[in-house]
DNA sequence: AATGAATGAGCCTTCATTCAT
DNA sequence: TATGAATGAAGGCTCATTCAT
């Protein structure tokens, strides 16, 4: 039976991740989100203390999304090209309409919250961890090249964190983004 | 001529930028300055009207430092090969060290200053005309392998973009660093 | 026959005195009174509607214990002497143990709340009145030295009050207390 | 050379010593010394960071004054019943029209800054120390009856701050404060 | 050029209080 | 009766900015 005030948690969160995405994590005032969720002070105290509360529950929400489908694909048998292209191709589409575009915001809430950079870590090396996951299986498929799978997983953590940074300044068009998953794709796929 | 005002000047430039690398750029206050500087409020206004201008300034200086030293390189008919390769070690040492670390601040500048994008993008077009530059000459000397010189400066610079805001997080050792160049350095070099 | 809402009125009672009596009478907020009472805001509303309410109940209760058992001892003829010394007896273990702190609220109530001002003039009153009625009947009895009664009285709640204020402040130790009664004892007590 | 900030400040210390005896320690908020100093939130902040601050260096001016005059007093081989009896006058004189009222804020101020008793402990003890001197002084010229020096001060001592809380409840008469000093007196002074 | 006093706006946070359930 | 969500006001604090000196 979900009550009411969690349906206000769920709908702060989702609105507070928005303005996150906006404009990243220091520029967001718990006063921003009172207005953006149309509550008073109050009643947003009421359910989360403080910006750095809402940003770490936000990543928490965004984090659980992916992983699961790698592991389903795995275990269906499916091809690790196609499944990595999908990815990339998905990767792209967001880029391209300017989605998800919080990662800013957590290098800056990195820079404000020092005592949370474990968490970053981690979340990180989830990220990862689920790339070395399907390189290994691509490999073992003889799909993709030979080579660390870690290293080459973060490689490409690493590449697209640069490439959804950059795209916030340089609108890179469709064409040049095409290009850079190709290039990142050459150092994979056979 | 250097003017006593001018020292000043450089002065606060050098000890802002050593502030936006560590906090951030919306983090950092005038009063920061004011302290870090050793200045009184007055007197820094009397060089810079806001963290914004300074913030400016610092990535112009910081921007005019590359590429001269590539044109004297081409000039000198030098290994391009180890010419990347030195930049990169560098890049790598930097990065180890934990210096230069403006680019997470970059990005909040970006989102709290938008009318500034423009002179963003140009400073990133520019940093990718000196590797693309680069890449041709690579390229022309036999060097480097076949590819759009174009498309290859932008990944070169768009992953080192990566990689500099993702060590901020995830402390990379010397071993993991070696790996990403060389998974880079794989794609340009033959 | 107590009714259930009557015990919860005086369990928030008894552990608002407790409250008033560590932090103070303002300091105390209808917050801190319900998770103490482990009772939510609504249902502490339902029986007081704020601390000054709930405070002057408990001053209300506090005051009603003594008064009674001195005329009961007046009624039994006991000895004045006696009855003082045991009364200071009491006071003294009360400031050792620090019990009964409310003194300090009071005076904060005072001045928060000057509109019930005569309120506590008039308790400030009935205490004064129990001494000097003990007072009286030891001058009758010849146990006590001559004096107007009221003035004496006045000087012995006057004292008391200047003790247990000090008191929170001071940690007087037991030979101090002590020494300090006698004094007061002195003037009262042939 | 007298700056204008310390004129400011010495302003706001007078200023906020009438708000404290007014309306005592926890009800006094920075808004209110802005308003009585007719100075912006800024302003007074720039002198001033927290009504704890400025409190205590209330209480420093407050208790800088007295004790001088009875060590010049004694060293003027001065009558110590008249220097008692002319101290007396005066604090029935500052109570009958309450004036210095500071005492009950320091015991609100205790109870809300209790780091800070170690100060107010010091505080009591050089008040005593003071009265001590007297009362030994007084005793070698036999005007004061035999006794602790040490715990007839404290008798002193706690009897004015029990007589300044009280008075601000009871509007004490002439009359009556002086019968109360009598009292008082009578235990000291043969 | 430089100082530091002062302003006013804005954010953070907490509180008393109300109300639908 | 009791719960807890929500409001709005108020206080604490900091900041960019201006100004007299």
């Amino acid at each position: 039976m979900a009550k009411k005030g969690d349906k206000t948690r769920q709908y702060i969160l989702q609105t507070a991740a928005g303005l996150f995405s906006r404009k990243g994590f220091t520029a967001v005032t718990m006063n921003d989100i009172c207005e953006a969720c149309d509550l008073s002070r109050g009643g947003l105290y009421r359910h989360f203390g403080s910006t750095k509360e809402i940003f770490m529950e936000v990543l928490e929400k965004d984090g659980n999304d992916a992983g699961d489908s790698i592991d389903q694909a795995i275990a269906l048998n499916l091809s690790a090209k196609k499944l990595l292209e999908g990815f990339f191709q998905l990767q792209k589409s967001d880029i391209a309409h300017s989605r998800n575009r919080i990662e800013a915001a957590v290098y800056e809430f990195s820079v404000a919250c020092p005592d949370q950079r474990d968490y970053l870590k981690k979340r990180f090396h989830s990220i990862v961890k689920i790339f070395e996951k399907l390189i290994a299986y691509g490999q073992e498929r003889g799909e993709f090249r030979e080579g660390d799978p870690k290293a080459l997983a973060e490689h490409i953590v690493v590449f697209l964190e640069g490439l959804k940074l950059s795209s916030m300044i340089m609108d890179f068009d469709e064409d040049q983004l095409s290009k850079q998953f190709e290039i990142l794709s050459g150092k994979i796929i056979k």
